[in-house]
DNA sequence: AGTCAATTGTTGACTCGTCAAATGTAAAAC
DNA sequence: GTTTTACATTTGACGAGTCAACAATTGACT
């Protein structure tokens, strides 16, 4: 495996990053990184940012700012945890709620571009050879 | 295929975009776009910026400016097309071929990261995958 | 010629991530 | 009971990409 090969494959990587980031944009009208976090306040119920940035595993500055937007949209809430005044707590809010399924549902009619050129089992694939990627 | 479950790929695209991307740098002290980009110029041997952005399919912005810093840092050189000004022609200085080969050498005997976690046939499998990703 | 359109590259404003330094609070050490 | 130390979040400066507006050059149509 030559240097200039690992470099290939791995360019390849941050291509098909940029191209799915921007479709599920497109498609769903959340930026990916959002959707995702919201998707993990909503499991979670309610979170202090700490938590989201260990499942997300991306910097706390980003954290601090993505919610600081999603403040401002009013699709998240924030307080300081009475107990802890470090930590701030963040929970959904029902506009949220609604437009996440909303938009779950909207998507449920109209496939995602990736299952037009993945099968179920390439995207199988996909996912433990990524696993073992982000292992590193 | 639940929206959930496609965030969550797409999520694990992106983080091992990142992780891969940064772990290049450190290894081989080049950023992974301007590797990519230097071995293009490498392969054409002198070629404009139109034609680097046609195999990176970066920006034609991001082109520019990587250039530039390449250019500073004296592993590049532009010109202007005498037979059409529009276009500036870029080639790799003598540093640049002799830091690239030696970076590649260096290489060789230090396996990259990917080969500790992925096999020679699940490279192969995440590289057809990733084409087909880049049909979208 | 003289204008109009297409091509090539550059620049500015923006997003999203990083790291490092700063802030504010809690807990531990003495 | 101060003074460290650790933790959670925030802020600022930066890198790398996007898009949109702009400049310069070329080529084509009348």
């Amino acid at each position: 495996m030559e240097l200039r090969d690992i470099s290939r494959l791995l360019y390849q990587i941050k291509l098909a990053d940029q191209r799915v980031a921007t479709s599920f944009e497109k498609e769903t009208g959340f930026s990916l990184t959002r959707y995702e976090m919201l998707m993990i306040v909503h499991d979670k119920g309610v979170c202090s940012q700490s938590e989201i940035q260990q499942a997300m595993k991306i910097d706390n500055a980003a954290i601090t700012r993505h919610l600081k937007i999603l403040e401002e949209k009013g699709y998240v809430r924030r307080e300081r945890n009475t107990a802890n005044h470090r930590e701030v707590f963040v929970h959904l809010t029902d506009e949220a709620k609604h437009d996440l399924t909303s938009c779950e549902q909207d998507h449920d009619r109209s496939k995602h571009l990736i299952t037009k050129v993945l099968s179920e089992s390439e995207i199988n694939q996909l996912s433990s050879l990524l696993q073992k990627l982000n292992q590193l």
